[in-house]
DNA sequence: TATCCATGGATGTATAATATCCACGATAAA
DNA sequence: TTTATCGTGGATATTATACATCCATGGATA
C-alpha cells in the first residue's frame, strides 16, 4: 500500500499553520518557501484541504491561508482523505464475467471482493481517525507554542 | 487507496486452479488464455504466487501450475500480499526535520504518523484474513465444482 | 484603480504499473 | 541421451499516475 507525498505535505501545512504566531494567515508562497516545494504544487494541495474545509483562503492583501478549525479537531483520517479521497479504488479488467460465464453467479462472487477491500479500506480509516492533529504535535518542543514564520523566512536570506 | 489489477488476476488464477478437473497442473499459456493477458506478463504473477506458497509449479512436459493447499486455507490478504506486499509505504521527504529543527522534537512527531499508517494497514490486512476464496467461490454454482478447462479452450477454438 | 493573492487550465517530468519479447535452464517423456 | 516442453528471469516498451511548473484569470482590499 502506497501512501503519496501530498500526505505528509499536507500534514506539514496544518502542523506549521498552528505554529503561526497569532494565527495570522500564511500566503502560499511562504509555505512552499517553508516546505521547498514549488508554489503551484503547493497550491494545488492547499486548494483540496480547502475543499475539505479544513483551511480557509483569503485572497488580496495579506490574504492566504489559515486553519478553518484548531487541531484537535483535525484527524490524520482528514488531511489524508482530503488529499487522497477515502474510497478504495479496486482496479478490475471485468474479464471475470467472460472466464466464469457458465457460472452464473460470478457476479456475486465479485461483489465479496469488491465488498471486502471496502471493509478493509474502512477499518484502515477508522485508525487514522484515531490520531489527531494535536496528539501528533507536542506544542511545548516549539517556542511557546507558536512561530514567527515571516520573520524566521527574512532571517535565513540574510 | 488503490488496489493494482493483479490482485483480481491473482484471485481469478487461483478460483481457475481450484475448478481444474482433477486438479491437474494448468500451463501459463492456459491461464493466460482464459484471463486475455498475455503469457510473459502473467507468468511473472504466477511467479509471486509460487513464491508466496499458494500455488506450486513443475517445468518440463505436463507441467504447469497447481494450487499449493486448499482454497479453505488461501485468504483474500494471501493472494493481496503475495502481489502487492504487506507493508505500507509512506512516501516522505523528510522535509520537516529541516523545518522543525528548531523544534527538537520532531523525530516522534514523524514516528507517531508513520505508526498511525503502520496500524491502519494492520487494520486493513486483518480485514482481508477474514475472507477465503472458498467463502468467495459457491462452487456449487459450477457444473459440479470442476471445469475441464483444456476442453472449454479447444471448444471456443472451433 | 492598482496591487496582491488564490484559482484553475495547460503542460512537462518522473516513477510505477502493465505488458511483451527472448534467451536460458530444468524436467520428463520418447 | 536426445528432444520437446514448460517455467525462470533479464531487458525493454507502453501506459497511467504522481509530482511539479508555468501562466492566464478573477476576486478582494486598500
Amino acid at each position: 500500500m502506497v501512501v503519496n507525498r501530498c500526505v505528509e505535505q499536507g500534514i506539514n501545512v496544518v502542523l506549521i499553520l498552528s505554529l503561526e504566531k497569532d494565527h495570522r494567515p500564511l500566503r502560499s508562497t511562504q509555505l512552499s518557501a517553508i516546505l521547498s516545494v514549488s508554489d503551484s504544487y503547493l497550491k494545488k494541495i492547499l486548494r483540496k484541504l480547502v475543499l475539505a474545509g479544513i483551511i480557509t483562503s483569503s485572497p488580496g492583501k495579506d490574504g492566504g491561508f489559515q486553519l478553518a478549525r484548531s487541531i484537535e479537531e483535525i484527524s490524520i483520517f482528514d488531511v489524508y482523505s482530503a488529499l487522497e479521497g477515502e474510497k478504495c479504488d479496486l482496479k478490475r479488467s471485468g474479464i471475470g464475467h467472460r472466464i466464469f460465464v457458465y457460472g452464473k453467479e460470478f457476479a456475486k462472487e465479485e461483489e465479496r471482493v469488491v465488498s471486502v477491500f471496502e471493509r478493509a479500506n474502512a477499518a484502515f480509516c477508522d485508525e487514522l481517525r484515531k490520531l489527531t492533529i494535536s496528539e501528533l504535535a507536542s506544542k511545548e518542543h516549539y517556542q511557546n507554542g507558536t512561530v514567527d514564520f515571516e520573520a524566521l523566512m527574512n532571517e535565513s536570506k540574510k
